[in-house]
DNA sequence: GCCAACGTTGGC
DNA sequence: GCCAACGTTGGC
């Protein structure tokens, strides 16, 4: 899951204890997390749009997918005068901390052969949130240390 | 700040 | 349903 760091880094969510995941406009991302996650699941906590993008930690999946209230919210960035409150259309979950890790960066992940693979490291992925295959995750975890 | 990639919008 | 215009993402 990508975040912007000035907006909520790996050190916000270690003083949160707890981020509510809100502010995702993309279907295909809210997809992932209304049907792919469910509570207990591992998640890498990427820093994106900053000096140094990169992986920067460790937390998991503490809810279903509930609606997002910035939606509704007019003074929200992410407000959507389209979404309907009876229908809504943005949904996302809570995100707790684990731990934090060196930082892995974009440019390591893409030197190593055992992560091409990775969704978000495929060429023109635009994706704030993609899944991560169980071979990915035990190899990320390897290097993380 | 640039720009490639790709999603969304809306006229037709 | 097509597609041009436009907006966003995110690395560099």
């Amino acid at each position: 899951m990508k975040s912007e760091p000035d907006e909520a880094s790996i050190d916000h969510l270690q003083a949160a204890g707890t981020l509510a995941w809100t502010g995702v406009r993309n279907y295909q991302a809210r997809n992932f997390m209304r049907d792919a996650m469910q509570v207990g699941d591992g998640v890498l906590f990427y820093h994106s749009s900053c000096p140094e993008p990169g992986i920067a930690g460790l937390a998991e999946v503490r809810s279903a997918a509930y609606p997002d209230a910035t939606q509704f919210d007019p003074t929200s960035p992410y407000f959507d005068p389209k979404s309907v409150r009876e229908t809504p259309r943005w949904l996302h979950v809570d995100v707790g901390f684990v731990r934090k890790t060196r930082l892995l960066s974009l440019a390591e992940m893409k030197r190593d052969p055992a992560l091409s693979t990775m969704r978000t490291l495929q060429p023109g992925n635009r994706l704030s949130i993609t899944p991560v295959t169980p071979g990915e995750w035990a190899h990320l975890l390897k290097v993380l240390g």
